[in-house]
DNA sequence: CTGCGTCGCAGATACGTTTCTCCATGACTG
DNA sequence: CAGTCATGGAGAAACGTATCTGCGACGCAG
């Protein structure tokens, strides 16, 4: 008896329901053995072509679909990518980082496309047991929290971790991050080229890598040059009280004339509050914010914004997880060449390592007195309608 | 020799390298055999609640945790749901559904989610391969295009599929739209009833579901009132071409007094537009467009926004997959009180179940001609789905 | 004619679960 | 005391693939 006939029989005995072929059904009709329909079909052992098409052929004709559960079992690979977002609240996006998200994710998604590996969205926040479920080959992970309980386990477990915005206190394969300080920084110098005496900052209350770093660049500046620090945090994942906070930065005593908002909102949240004050934009104050919306280049004036780049950063990071996942399989291998050895992931070799990226300034006319031109008017007291 | 010692033995024979604790490594410590670990652990078979409990914390010390892989091949099942997205060029989102995009798979991740499942984002594009090596339970398709041959492939491999969009021409399990002609007709009403005489319409010109629909009732409307239709196509998934489709339809010597735009830019670009000819809104121009933006709030003038409730659908959506891929596989079985029974599947009984969704028009100045005053615009409630 | 290398493929095993089947053991009933 | 039943658990068969090992046949050199 062949082991064709054997098998076949003991598919048919088991169950003569609807079932997709399988892999034997294909050997079977194709009178060759698994191994060569395997091989056949993922270009692999020492067969002529001419058995290779056939085999092809056969399983064409039969629908067949290899598991991918089988496959993934079988070689532990499965092609999936977590993409794990922080979460605040019960919904599985923060608000405020959303455009920023959005598009970041839609990098991502590409990317991972690109090289064969698909993304899964898994807040933070998940129940435990959707986590355990899903095979993941590697995780990106959005501004991990200081001391993320779930990362630590992920890479301890062994899954490759890289994280967008620099990890707090958490061990990860690799990283990427804007350079926030620079950024920061270049905002400021811009804002006083254009005529500020004192520039306030909007900021938010959390303790993501982004805030913080922000706003100690932010102070770190004001002692350098001398100015009071002006600022107002807010919870910045909810979308009410930016409106507020806004508010209240322009009713200080002290108030600034000029305004660096660290969330998207805050561009518009900022207009709105300078036009129940009667400032005007950009004669009584400077505006900036963080947006990747281009909503501020029709609001009225537009608005000056600082891009993170998100596209780039989601790119970056994809490519970052799967040279390690790729990487770290090819294991204690001697594949030379490779992007990223294996001694990234053992410990005690120091940090992880981390790229900076580059953020980009989109000057509009908020954060411009007079026309664009070279001329700077002179400063003007605050208060002054 | 016992199972247990012999298991033990195979594997340590066969590597010892580091490798994760398997089931069977938790039955060998804990001194029982692989099927009372099982069930042990998922809750199953006949154990008292000592043996369970023993078990679990032998579990947990050993820090096992079930391979997805394995048991994705063993039931059948792996708890992964594709939301798929039909694109346009090579980015994996279409631009112009962008917020509605965006929400929609936030809610349905939610909504996922909270039922044990992930979802894994696939354009409709994504290489084959990729598709292929993914274990899908079921898949949610955004707006199908007619004769879609991705959902027809799914269809027929038996995965289930809810589309959100109506379908054109291929099979799906189950469906969820809005009620796009009921829109476009309460808008058109809407306007007329604040006084215009000429409402024009700025459209797509791709064929997907929506656009179809939409322009079909404002084509029927007009010929019901006897007014010439007066609207501007363009393709939608470019972003620049809309702002020169609204500046055509300004520009007509049939200028319309009043202006709906199709897609979520529309507004922005319509104003811009109005502003260059000198037009007021709303006084000499009535806007209404189609957004899920909050930025129109804030607009000068706040423009009234139809909103599609995306979250309401991708709810929705989800929860009719997971209903069928659940009820599905009870399968030929009489589970009562399924949502949905079998019999959705069977080809041959017509269309498949549709669900028409309402939507909602948040007036605001720019389609009111006296004051705002009178009229309450309906705060968002936060806990809103 | 023998030994050897290559080609083309078949067998068998392992991946780590879930689950069906079945066997002890004791308790209880008649 | 024999039969029945519930209890607690063990064994083994899948699930569908990838891959390691090995084997017959064939060509060719010695």
């Amino acid at each position: 008896m062949t082991a064709a006939a054997n098998q076949n029989g003991r598919r048919a005995t088991a169950s003569r329901r609807l079932e997709r072929a399988g892999i034997r059904d294909v050997a079977a009709a194709a009178g060759v053995s698994i191994t060569t329909v395997s091989d056949a079909l993922n270009g692999k052992g020492r067969l002529p072509d001419e058995t290779r098409s056939r085999v092809r052929e056969v399983a064409e004709r039969l629908g067949y679909r290899p598991s991918a559960a089988a496959r993934t079992l079988r070689t532990g690979r499965s092609g999936l990518i977590g993409l794990t977002v922080t979460t605040y609240g019960e919904e599985p996006f923060t608000f405020t980082e959303f455009a920023y998200f959005a598009e970041m994710a839609r990098a991502a998604t590409s990317a991972a496309l690109g090289r064969g590996y698909a993304l899964v969205v898994l807040p933070a926040s998940s129940r435990h047991d959707v986590w355990g479920n899903i095979a993941l080959d590697g995780t990106v992970v959005i501004d991990p929290p200081d001391q993320d309980p779930l990362v630590t386990e992920l890479y301890r477990s062994g899954v490759p971790v890289v994280s967008d915005g620099k990890p707090g206190n958490c061990p990860v394969t690799a990283w990427v991050d804007n350079d926030h300080e620079a950024a920061v920084l270049g905002i400021l110098e811009h804002l006083s080229e254009a005529g500020a005496r004192r520039i306030g900052l909007l900021t938010g209350t959390s303790t993501d890598t982004y805030t913080r770093l922000s706003t100690e660049a932010y102070l770190a500046w004001c002692d350098r040059v001398g100015q009071e620090p002006v600022y107002e945090a807010y919870p910045a994942h909810d979308p009410a009280a930016g409106a507020v906070a806004a508010d209240r930065l322009l009713a200080r005593p002290d108030r600034p004339d000029a305004v660096y908002g660290l969330f998207d909102p805050n561009g518009t949240d900022l207009l709105a509050a300078a036009r129940r004050y009667g400032l005007r934009v950009p004669e009584d104050l400077l505006l900036v914010c963080c947006s990747e919306s281009d909503v501020y280049a029709n609001t009225e004036p537009p608005i000056t914004t600082l891009s993170l780049k998100p596209r780039r950063i989601g790119t970056t990071v994809v490519n970052l997880l799967i040279d390690a996942i790729e990487g770290v399989d090819a294991g204690s291998g001697s594949v030379p060449g490779r992007l990223f050895p294996p001694r990234y992931r053992t410990a005690g070799t120091g940090p992880p390592p981390g790229t900076l990226m580059p953020t980009e300034l989109i000057v509009r006319a908020s954060s411009q007195r007079r026309s664009p031109r070279t001329t700077i008017s002179p400063p003007r007291p605050p208060g002054e309608v």
